[in-house]
RNA sequence: GGGCGGAUAGCUCAGCCGGGAGAGCAUCGGUUUUACAAGCCGAGGGUCACAGGUUCGAUCCCUGUUCCGCCCACCA
């Protein structure tokens, strides 16, 4: 045995960082044939924002797919994985502003240009960070294809796909009652409207009627559009009302006379059955206007305070005022009839929360239905499939429901809308700016100025492209015949709307194609108690946190500062100092992998346990340690020739060898079918339950043993070598750092030395190596072990104790034949089959054809080895009870499948044996006490 | 209002195309046995939410109920 050449426990810290700038330097994320000829394999990244910062979310979703391709790059095939950054526009242009708060400024001072240039420079200095952050998960995806939103090429892609859609007549300029952010100045689409239920109150108004006779009264939840009431609404078979509807009422505070009118959309049971119609301030008031063709009055400016048409006193009033002296107006001139609390949904921008108006404006609209009708078929007829398959229902929900998309935001950072417009207000629509001078200048005949339209497009739009646009497109590039369609997405449910159904619409329009084949969507990460993980709750945790450790005052900092709500800081504080209150320990990457592996079953958020991060590393640690074992035994030492001479293996090799095949197929087949939490059960297991605890226990006494032969220890420690080179390669997908690092030392000694553990060969199953006999010779082992070890702890004798063992039963043949690991592991100190008496002072164990005794007469609790038969038989009884009752059903034995049956009479059997050893056994020591 | 998911050991979760209830962590007991105390050995712990139905047999299939979560939706 040599000197241990690796430490005693596994520092991931310094082997991360050194595999990971080698592996990149070396250009091993790129894509090369360097096995077989597998089909090529893509998964494009769910491009992260630019400025943002890694979270939970990232780490689980990057983690899966980064062990798919690394599996599929050991597989063989080209293999990439696109990477590259989003621009995010709202959030980033927030960001930006919120500094420029800071400063005392804004962006209307600084002007478009410079405000954009301060952008650049923002996005220059923390564009970085995710990417670094990215690179410490291990993320093996293509850096050398990098590519962001705003690229040149990617912008040129944009404007080519909005100048192509608007040629076809899908994109469209058009007023419209749009969701419009009074704070942020700018629409937004419907899905970036969140409602929440408030609380607020319903106001019953009184419109006097024009004829003098008195008032009807309309309940609304917002009196201050009353400013722009065109009608009063009634149901059409409404009694009540029939009479008035034709009439017309004075709208209070402006005079002006409006109609009654009937409508099918009004509600007799609500309220008091006469709605007010705004057409210019609330969707389904729209939808009446159209109807009725209503003006629309705009009352708001668009930072949604009253605007100059409405009656003076008003005018400049933000909303709340405006409600509030609106209301104290009306109920002044006696025309407030009541007022009720009432929950109502409020709709909130999803980014700057503030309360979204309905505003008429001028904005681009994409007309959806007839490229969501292909997106809609290619999800029908299985060229795209859901994981798990249900998402499905949601996808087709949406996009058999779906709007006009808006996509024009009136921003700066972004992508500039390719129109400009001529004195006429002519559009020219082009992918290049010089180009579309010499379009107007054919137009008009002569040359002229143009205006670009100065809004930029919803971030959405160019995300929709990115499965081809990171490829090329729309040059024909070799990338885009490689990769595309790519193979899987990997992402969350929030964007399947946003994104996933965008990018198919957008795929099979410009490609004629889907832009990958799988969608696999994974849950939502939260907090140890289930919560949501939020910067305002103080309970977001940063997965380099968990990576590299950190102490808990400089968690409490970082959760506490920067707060939106400062008054919830003390809370924070104490809830984190609660919950980690000796901080993060440094857990390593690999381990933090492996746990989001093994918490991605499938359909279901997943709640992070810090304790299970810990569990997985200690098994770094022991996968440390038996690599450190092997190698001590192995580096110095002859280790046999190739694939070991099968003839000669001992037990515990055959035992090690075929189990191995039968990893390799589940695990094949938890990867295939994206069970992850299988593929790091079945690792785990076998690694730590099968290698370490009875292999590298069985392979001692071969190595160590004098009598053993040479040429068999060389079979063994080539054997625990294989094995341990193979279990590396399939662990390293999901963790790559300490699989490359033991790797690079136990590979040489099974002749498989090559660069790097991420080319080396996936593992195939070897069907020779197969052994269902050595299966069952090792079962009986492990049996026979667990009974006496089982017997020793219940009868608290000490381990170190040798004992002396007696055996009978027709499986004895067994253990004579292996009865060196049996003895080694269960510590005897000798073995003999029984010839003649049993032993009365001794403790018993019975396994199916096995009987043992440990005699030892005098050291024996004779209470409590009674007491201990006594439960063993209760727990025989309630066994038997259950399958003789079984067996005496008639029903069960015509219905059941013959081998069941079959089954449980040997069951049935083996439980009578077992149970009369016992009962024996109890006899005997009932004899002995009296 | 519509849709989806969940309820299994103290905690976090697997399982179930119907036939002996599992893992990790936690707990308890033993243990410095020559890779690993981040370890080793052993143990305890569950009317599988509730009520019906189908079946020889239900944690699993069907129906209903309760509770929890999410998504979508125009009730002023």
């Amino acid at each position: 045995m040599s000197e241990p050449s690796l430490p005693k426990t596994y520092d991931s810290s310094s082997v991360e960082r050194r595999w990971y700038s080698c592996w990149e330097e070396k250009g091993y994320f790129s894509p090369s044939n360097h096995h077989a000829d597998l089909p090529n394999y893509c998964i494009m990244i769910p491009p992260p924002n630019v400025t943002g910062s890694l979270h939970m979310g990232h780490a689980f979703q990057d983690t899966i797919m980064d062990a798919l391709i690394r599996r599929r790059r050991m597989q063989g095939g080209q293999v990439l994985w696109q990477t590259g950054t989003d621009h995010a526009g709202i959030a980033t242009q927030m960001l930006v502003e919120r500094q420029l708060e800071a400063l005392g400024t804004n962006r209307h001072d600084l002007g478009r240009d410079a405000f954009l240039e301060r952008v650049w420079t923002w996005k220059r200095h923390s564009g970085g960070t995710i990417v670094r952050q990215l690179r410490r998960l291990g993320a093996s995806c293509d850096w050398s294809r990098e590519r962001f939103t705003m690229n040149p090429d990617l912008s040129f892609a944009v404007r080519e796909a909005f100048v192509r859609l608007y040629n076809e007549g899908l994109i469209y300029r058009g007023k419209r009652l749009v969701n419009w952010d009074p704070v942020l100045q700018t629409a937004v689409s419907d899905l970036e409207v969140v409602s929440e239920e408030e609380n607020g109150f319903l106001w019953h108004l009184r419109y006097p009627l024009a004829n003098g006779s008195g008032f009807l009264i309309v309940a609304t939840t917002r009196p201050e559009t009353m400013l722009g009431d065109t009608a009063v609404a009634v149901h059409p078979q409404d009694e009540r009302y029939l009479h008035l509807v034709g009439q017309e009422v004075i709208l209070p505070l402006t005079g002006r006379r409006i109609p009654i009118l009937a409508d099918e959309y009004v509600d007799p049971l609500f309220g008091s059955g006469c709605v007010k119609i705004t057409p210019a301030h609330d969707f389904n008031d729209y939808e009446v206007g159209q109807r009725h063709h209503l003006p629309q009055i705009n009352i708001f400016t668009p930072d949604a305070h009253i605007a100059s048409n409405a009656p003076e006193p008003y005018q400049g009033l933000d909303r709340v005022a405006a409600r509030k002296r609106i209301v104290a107006d009306l109920e002044q001139a006696g025309l407030l009839d009541k007022v009720e609390p009432h929950r109502l949904m409020i709709p909130r921008g999803d980014r700057s929360k503030a309360i979204l108006e309905p505003y008429l404006t001028d904005q681009w609209f994409v007309k959806v239905a007839p490229l969501a009708e292909d997106a809609i078929r290619v999800v029908e007829e299985g060229r795209i499939r859901f994981i798990p398959a249900n998402w499905d229902k949601t996808y087709f929900e949406w996009m058999r429901n779906i709007q006009d998309w808006c996509i024009s935001r009136q921003i700066w950072w972004g992508h500039r809308i390719p129109v400009w417009y001529g004195p006429d207000g002519h559009q020219f629509v082009c992918n290049c700016e010089e180009k579309v001078y010499e379009l107007a200048a054919e137009h008009y005949g002569y040359e002229v100025e143009l205006i670009q339209d100065p809004d930029v497009l919803d971030t959405w739009f160019s995300s929709a492209l990115w499965p081809f646009a990171t490829l090329g497109w729309p040059k024909q590039t070799p990338d885009l015949a490689a990769f595309y369609p790519t193979d899987l997405l990997v992402t969350g449910f929030d964007i399947i709307f946003f994104w996933v159904a965008r990018m198919i619409m957008m795929g099979l329009k410009f490609m004629g194609d889907v832009p990958f084949k799988e969608v696999y969507i994974t849950g939502l990460v939260r907090d140890g108690e289930g919560n949501k993980m939020s910067k305002s709750k103080g309970n977001i945790l940063d997965p380099l946190d968990i990576i590299d450790g950190i102490d808990l005052e400089a968690l409490v900092a970082k959760r506490t500062m920067d707060m939106m709500q400062p008054h919830l800081a003390k809370k924070i504080e104490s809830a984190t100092r609660k919950e980690f209150p000796q901080g993060i320990s440094p857990f390593g990457t690999d381990a933090l992998r492996f746990t989001m592996a093994s918490l991605a079953t499938q359909g279901r958020d997943v709640k992070l346990d810090m304790g299970r991060v810990e569990g997985n590393r200690n098994f770094c640690n022991k996968l440390w340690n038996a690599a450190r074992f092997v190698l001590v035994n192995t580096e110095s030492e002859l280790c046999g020739a190739h694939e070991g001479e099968r003839s000669v293996l001992a037990l515990p090799d055959r035992w090690i060898l075929s189990r191995l095949q039968r990893v390799i197929t589940t695990l094949d087949g938890a990867f295939d079918r994206y069970r992850f939490d299988e593929v790091a059960t079945i690792v785990y297991h076998f690694v730590w339950g099968e290698f370490c605890d009875w292999y590298l226990e069985w392979v001692k006494p071969i190595l160590y043993g004098t009598t053993i032969p040479e040429t068999e220890k060389q079979v063994t420690r080539r054997v625990m070598l294989e094995t341990l080179e193979t279990a590396l390669r399939l662990l390293h997908p999901l963790m790559p750092f300490i699989t490359e690092e033991l790797w690079q030392k136990v590979a040489p000694l099974v002749g498989r030395g090559q660069e790097t553990i991420m080319r080396a060969s996936w593992p195939r199953l070897d069907e020779s190596l197969l052994d269902p006999e050595a299966e069952m010779e090792a079962e009986f082992v492990m049996r026979t072990v667990t009974a006496i070890r089982t017997m020793r702890s219940e009868m608290e004798i000490p381990p170190a104790k040798r004992l002396p063992l007696l055996a009978m039963g027709e499986e004895i043949f067994r253990l004579q034949r292996h009865e060196t690991l049996v003895m080694t592991l269960a510590r005897l100190e000798s073995w003999q089959p029984l010839t003649g008496e049993i032993p009365q002072e001794a403790i018993t164990a019975v396994l199916p054809g096995l009987q043992l005794f440990i005699p030892l007469a005098g050291v024996i609790d004779l209470t409590a080895e009674s007491a201990r038969l006594e439960k063993a038989i209760a727990r025989l009884d309630a066994d038997l009870a259950r399958v003789m009752g079984k067996l005496a059903n008639p029903g069960f034995l015509a219905n059941a499948k013959p081998d069941l049956v079959a089954t449980e009479q040997a069951k049935e059997h083996d439980l009578r044996e077992k149970r009369l050893g016992l009962v024996e056994a109890a006899a005997r020591l009932q004899k002995m006490k009296n």
